[in-house]
DNA sequence: ATGAAGATGAAT
DNA sequence: TTCATCTTCATC
């Protein structure tokens, strides 16, 4: 039997605390999905946060209230998907990272093109190419379909690292990760903490 | 109006 | 390590 659905109000609290919490819970898009694995925080005060500088057209749901979806494009090519956290007006998130592929496999392989179930969402880009999110998906609640959002069942073994791609503030709790799953982006680094 | 950089991924 | 690909945003 499913697992109760996270409301929204589970992302009204401070996003440091949300991203572990989001560590093994499901996420589902039109039914394909999986298990969250690896996410990262962006608060509004961090420079490398899309809304550090202000609101913008782009980021103009980062500013809204928390559950709600943001999603952007990336070097042109690729779509990443967010959560929005905190209070209207903080403008922080988490950025999606890799799932472990449960549901909707036969999608997932045709719409990454490839077979390998490692390959098909360890990745931000790969993940939405995966579940199919686009720019259409900007601004949907989270906890209204398309999108279903699952809490997790078991707790795993959750460590926390740099985040990916940021040169600045490259602290080591910004990025959540499941310490023991094949499904990351990237390997656990040496110096993750708990 | 213009250009430089970018929360990536895949191939070499 | 390179490159594809193009939107966004700051600046001129």
């Amino acid at each position: 039997m499913p697992s109760p659905r996270l409301r929204r109000s589970f992302f009204d609290r401070p996003v440091l605390k949300v991203a572990p919490d989001l560590i093994g819970a499901t996420l589902l898009v039109d039914g394909v999905g999986g298990v969250i694995v690896e996410l990262e925080a962006y608060h509004h005060t961090e420079p490398a946060a899309h809304s550090f500088n202000g609101r913008t057209e782009r980021n103009a749901v980062m500013f809204g209230p928390a559950g709600y979806v943001y999603v952007y494009r990336s070097y042109g090519i690729h779509w990443c998907v967010n959560f929005v956290c905190e209070e209207e007006g903080s403008a922080s998130a988490v950025l999606i990272r890799a799932l472990q592929p449960t549901h909707g496999l036969p999608a997932m392989r045709r719409r990454r093109g490839l077979q390998e179930e490692r390959a098909l969402c360890s990745g931000p880009g790969k993940l939405c190419q995966a579940l199919g999110v686009t720019r259409e998906h900007d601004g949907l609640a989270l906890d209204v379909p398309p999108f279903r959002l699952e809490e997790r069942v078991e707790v795993p073994e959750i460590v926390a690292g740099s985040r990916i791609g940021i040169t600045r503030g490259t602290e080591l709790n910004w990025r959540y990760m499941d310490a023991g799953s094949p499904y990351l982006s990237r390997a656990v680094p040496r110096e993750a903490k708990p």
